[in-house]
RNA sequence: GCGAUCGUAGCUCAGUUGGUUAGAGCGCCGGUUUGUGGUACCGGAGGUCGGGGGUUCGAGACCCCUCGAUCGCCCCA
């Protein structure tokens, strides 16, 4: 154990329920993202490292401490994507994506962040990521956020409610600034260490403190609402009943902002609602989608001006809230009795599968063991298959269905296995035979000749 | 970067105020038995107690360092 290498700090291997969980996360991401009509985008897991230092800014602590970048071996310094925005804005401008603009875009796969690893938070982790670039309308983000709501919606998590502010164009969020840096300013002595410090680096981030020194003087005359420019207004309601009109909920939340200047107008979380099973599987890592639009972005990489929205959502925290699949599908073990009943197994497991019925095969496992195991790997129905030295052409099949419990072995001939399941090739019963065998086995099939023809 | 708890078999854990050859359940392997099967019974393998150093006649237990996990803070693109 100790000689045996360990995986590194804060990654995960995944395996059985959870990586099913995982699975099922993407699975139904994609099929809402197509639902959407969003494009699927790949992006490389790395960057040249001022992709992500020149869109989050040099300033702050994400880039001098938070991502995993080192030199490639002619010397020039990269980066491990810590986010899927950025490398996605790389690929519209160095691509000339905008002939598509608008364009809708979808991806997922993993991030990795030099952070101190916590409940849901990993060193890699894995997310999905939609945006829509090109789009300057509210309109957009209200079809983006709708996505995001019926995603969550068919993954089955529940007592999640989408949290809602804007930050205005830029002359009220500057303004904005300035109020809220001469307000907290006023009452720096009573704040705490952390948002004094906040004051000169991030001082919206004050806002969303959790210190109850600092909540004491976020109030809502600091609201961006008197700050709003009528246009940043107008946006904002356009999205709010935009949202309305498409049916999903939504409460507004004053102290949620964003850190970075390329921001604007439109942020957003999905959190758990108070107290519900969801806050408490999250623990402190509480937001499950986040997102905003990012019409400065494009300019920082060096680009024309172009507008944006898009959101990330951890694939991880999803799949911890996720419901079961719940999709129970019949599904088969095929059991070779002796090793000379493993050709017919072979043909029964393709006649199952080429039908679409998930079958598993099982071989170097004594038949006696066999039950267990396969109870392990949630089969259904168990098929034993041997064959008769005499007629190696023919074989018998024990039908064992739903064991988990009952002790009782249903049994059945291949012709009500064939309709039963509907499969368009089928085992037919010779009559004679199975009487014949009757007391050794409880069904005689004979091989169809209408194999499949293998090209 | 800061703080707290934890680390004993593949897994979940027990291991009394430091005291002989470190235990259980499950799992794994083998055997017997139930004629068709998941059962039961018998047997077996598997641990330098995360790693390193120290205190002690003696350490899985105590101290220090280190690695890792978990939970907060900071950060959150």
């Amino acid at each position: 154990m100790s000689k045996s290498p360990q995986a590194i700090r804060g990654t995960q291997d995944i395996f059985g329920p959870d990586a099913e969980a995982f699975a099922f996360v993407v699975e139904t991401f994609e099929r809402v993202r197509r639902l959407y009509r969003f494009r699927r985008a790949e992006m490389p897991v790395f960057e040249k490292t001022e992709v992500f230092a020149r869109s989050i800014g040099e300033t702050t602590d994400i880039v001098s401490k938070e991502m995993y970048s080192f030199e490639d071996r002619g010397g020039e310094s990269l980066t491990l994507r810590p986010e899927f925005t950025a490398g996605i804005a790389r690929a519209f401008l160095s691509n000339g994506w905008q002939q598509h603009a608008p364009v809708k875009l979808a991806t997922h796969g993993p991030l990795f962040r030099y952070e101190r690893p916590q409940k849901g938070r990993y060193r890699q982790f894995h997310q999905i990521d939609a945006e829509i670039i090109g789009a300057a309308e509210p309109q957009a983000d209200v079809e983006l956020l709708a996505m995001a709501d019926q995603l969550l919606k068919e993954l089955g998590i529940e007592g999640v409610t989408l949290h809602l502010n804007t930050l205005g164009d830029g002359e009220s969020r500057d303004a904005w600034r300035a109020a809220l840096v001469e307000h907290f300013l006023s009452v720096k002595d009573e704040l705490s260490e952390d948002s004094q410090e906040r004051l000169e680096k991030n001082p919206l981030r004050i806002l969303d403190s959790k210190d109850p020194r600092d909540k004491k003087h976020v109030n809502h005359t600091l609201d961006i609402d008197t700050f709003l420019s009528d246009s940043a207004r107008r946006f904002f309601d356009e999205v709010t009943s935009g949202l309305d009109a498409a049916g999903v909920k939504w409460q507004r939340a004053p102290n949620l902002v964003r850190g970075l200047d390329y921001y604007r107008h439109t942020a957003f979380e999905f959190i758990p609602d108070e107290g519900s099973e969801a806050a408490d599987k999250l623990g402190s890592q509480s937001t499950i989608l986040g997102g905003g639009r990012y019409d400065g972005l494009m300019e920082s990489l060096g680009g024309a001006p172009t507008p944006a929205v898009g959101w990330a959502a951890g694939i991880e925290r999803l799949a911890m809230l996720a419901g079961s699949p719940n999709r129970r599908v019949e599904t088969f073990g095929i059991v070779p009795e002796r090793p000379e009943a493993s050709h017919f197994a072979q043909e029964l497991a393709y006649i199952l599968r080429s039908n679409g019925l998930p079958v598993d095969m099982l071989f170097n496992v004594s038949a006696r063991k066999a039950p267990k195991k396969l109870y392990d790997r949630e089969i259904t129905t168990i098929l034993y298959v041997n064959n008769f030295d005499d007629a190696p052409q023919s074989g018998f099949i024990n039908f064992k269905r739903n064991f988990s419990g009952s002790h009782s072995l249903e049994k059945r001939v291949g012709m009500r296995l064939a309709e039963e399941f509907r499969l368009e090739r089928t085992f037919d019963v010779s009559e004679e035979e199975a009487v014949l065998n009757r007391e050794r086995a409880d069904l005689v099939l004979r091989r169809r000749v209408d194999k499949p023809t293998k090209s």
